[in-house]
DNA sequence: CTGAAAGCGCTTACAG
DNA sequence: CTGAAAGCGCTTACAG
């Protein structure tokens, strides 16, 4: 005999037999009201009602091949950016009722970045996401079969996939255009960690189009403590009068720094980021930077994904939806610390 | 006929057949090399080895009623102690190789934080791990049954559950004695949303303790910007020189409030917070606060929690690692925001 | 519109 | 130690 154990809650059998129909009505049911005769679908819902059913998304998944859930691949989680795209993500999944499963990507070396990818894979996610704000995207993306719907959120452009565009080249342009236009003789970026940083491209050709010559921009890491160091540095240099930084959170390292240093923002070096991390409007002064809708990208990202997934569920081929490109722009935010210039 | 769908992937049956022997010996190999004879063993290896094989989970999940992942309930996953306790609990879990799934419990009322605790179960986690950094618990937890491996972070006690508390009475209690121990007649005390604050309480006892009246503590929001109000009628009030927040983005606010109002931080007023954000040894000053080991306190849970699956796997009952209660204390950092009052 | 049958890829008693 | 059988709870052609 097998396995007598049977959990507590009511399976489509059971339904079934309460109302009187076949298991396969039952799941036509499921699947679509219509399908079924008026008749049997009150006598259904009655009995779906009555033992206060809920189909097993797992059984469902392994018929299917496919898990009611979205995968999110980022890097590390705590970062501003992802938290933020994470939390759009999580919110408009689970309103349309998919649950969101994160795996990690780290730099515990590649292979062990492929093993997330696989373990992920093998559970059959509806679709998947990748946060791809640290260009990780190249050794992780031609793993993920063109039949797999993905919507990639940053990165440079995968023209056979869907994506999502942050416009940074754009918002760096226009905030050095805009820096500059105070009237500064140049404009000093201290860049994020990362092989291919728009923004750092569109400071540099910002300058470039004023006749500017760059400085040699700054590199530093994602903690904004090290940024303390090269404020002060930079506070030590009287012929920096404007800061731009790849991030808020590395803006405020260093005005930290240019404080120590004895300089005042704005009076003596204005100081701009990028991001409009939550804290930057309470900074002391307060940061002018790029708003940056991360968590309304998030939620774009699930919108655009669902339309893949209604794609593979009705078995159509891969529709437009799988090669879209949208721009989700930022937007300069002003704010006192780049408060006019007061010349000695 | 049947579907002849079959993905790409090796079934169980692929491998057997390669390895000639049976799918039972196959799925016993899986679960222990040991339960079968040395001479299937490496046929098997060699099977899986030739073809790629790896099991499916969802398969195995249907079979066991117990998928191998983990699920996290949560409220806003954006703030910072719940990033940083999710990031924790993250890593360890995809160390011993479960997956998280993140419910988000928000606000949307009882019925649709019901829903989505019913929509986790439906799922049949091996575990769950709930951070209750706002005491949501009481309309959560009985609702998962004590059968399922379980971790609370934070929150009132549960006797009958795993749980992890963050000393926060005692943290706070260790502040307030500190800051009046720099001279100041009384502190105030801004905070945080929650029901039950462990961390009034403790400011509370240890003003009481000193023998020293509480000042109405003053209630705020999640939201940084709206302690900047606070901070400017705070620092509007010269009898007011120290202030304690519920947590650091707060004191952030209330700093900024204090520079507006006039007030030099450390000089006229002092302030400390809670939680040592990341960004609080950046601020200008560095703010004094307690270090709360959140990444810790995640990493833990799921130790805790990997023991009660083991339970459940190897069919043994509750043990001790189910109504476990471990505290991960929290400790006082001391820096610029607090530094010596100096007097008119 | 509807039911009997077969299948998704695993696991677990049951007999050897 | 090992294989044949039955089952987990769904879905999907296939015939009515």
């Amino acid at each position: 005999m097998p396995r007598t154990k049977r959990g507590t809650a009511p399976s489509i059998r059971d339904v079934a037999a309460v109302a009187n129909v076949s298991v396969p009505t039952m799941s036509r049911y499921l699947k679509d009201p219509s399908r079924v005769s008026e008749k049997k679908r009150v006598a259904i819902a009655a009995a779906i009602e009555k033992l206060n059913y809920r189909p097993n998304p797992i059984a469902r998944a392994l018929a299917l091949d496919m898990s009611e859930s979205i995968a999110v691949m980022s890097a590390d989680t705590r970062l501003y950016g992802r938290t933020q795209t994470f939390y759009g993500i999580e919110r408009k999944a689970q309103e349309i009722g998919y649950p969101t499963t994160i795996y990690v990507l780290d730099s515990r070396g590649g292979d062990w970045m492929l093993g997330s990818v696989r373990s992920c894979l093998d559970r059959s996610p509806a679709g998947v996401i990748l946060i791809d704000y640290d260009r990780l995207t190249d050794s992780v993306v031609s793993h993920i079969p063109t039949t797999t719907p993905l919507v990639i959120i940053g990165g440079p452009r995968h023209e056979d996939r869907a994506q999502i565009h942050l416009g940074e080249y754009d918002s760096a342009y226009t905030m050095t255009k805009h820096l500059l236009a105070l009237g500064h003789a140049t404009v000093h970026y201290v860049a994020v960690p990362s092989d291919v940083d728009a923004r750092e491209d569109g400071w540099r050709m910002a300058l470039s189009d004023a006749h500017v010559p760059a400085p040699a921009p700054i590199a530093t890491t994602w903690d904004a403590e090290k940024a303390i160091a090269i404020g002060q540095q930079l506070g030590n240099d009287d012929s920096v009068t404007a800061i731009f930084a790849g991030n808020d959170e590395i803006a405020m390292g260093v005005m930290r720094g240019l404080a120590i240093a004895g300089k005042r923002v704005p009076e003596d070096v204005i100081v701009a980021g990028f991001d409009d991390h939550t804290l930057s409007r309470v900074w002391n002064p307060p940061l002018t930077t790029i708003r940056q809708h991360f968590d309304e990208a998030g939620e774009h990202a699930v919108t655009m994904l669902k339309q893949q997934i209604d794609d593979v569920v009705n078995n159509r081929p891969r529709g437009e939806a799988w090669t879209m490109f949208d721009t989700i722009a930022g937007e300069l935010v002003e704010r006192e610390s780049t408060g006019e210039l007061v010349r000695g």
